[in-house]
DNA sequence: GCCAACGTTGGC
DNA sequence: GCCAACGTTGGC
């Protein structure tokens, strides 16, 4: 199983709306950039991400699983654009903030940190652990 | 609200 | 195929 991180804007669609809608999850469409798409096309189902916050916000969330591989984006008729489908599964207990992830050197290597542009991304499994650690611990 | 970084587009 | 111009994103 691999780890991803997905972005999104709080006001665009937040984690809120993804819990809403349950297991039966939704696309994440929408996502225009090449790079982003290759990493959705590599994703498989049981795949778990995290769920960022950018903007005004910028912290990972929760947890979300892949339920659904790579298939055309509903929302154009490009068919250059493809998403999968997530759904939410556990809220992070304490949100982990951009500024606690630049103030881990194991994180330094983050694409969040390095390339904060890109809306989806891989994740190591050891960044995996300590991002979740860091999101059920106290700080 | 500003600006830097980056990706994409289109003219040549 | 190159590169300048432009648009978008996201941190600050």
């Amino acid at each position: 199983m691999r780890y991803w991180l997905f972005k999104s804007e709080p006001s665009t669609w937040g984690w809120d709306d993804q819990v809403a809608k349950g297991d039966a999850g939704e696309e994440w469409d929408g996502v225009r950039n090449y790079q982003a798409r290759n990493f959705m096309r590599e994703m498989q189902v049981g795949d778990r991400g995290f769920f960022y916050h950018s903007q005004k916000e910028r912290a990972i969330v929760g947890i979300v699983e892949v339920i659904a591989e790579a298939h055309p984006d509903s929302t154009t008729d490009d068919d250059r654009w493809e998403c999968v489908d997530i759904k939410a599964v556990t809220p992070m207990k304490r949100p982990v903030t951009l500024d606690q992830i630049k103030a881990t050197p194991d994180l330094a290597e983050m694409a969040l940190v390095k390339n904060s542009r890109l809306s989806v991304q891989p994740v190591t499994d050891e960044e995996w652990k300590i991002v979740l650690n860091m999101g059920v611990t106290s700080v």
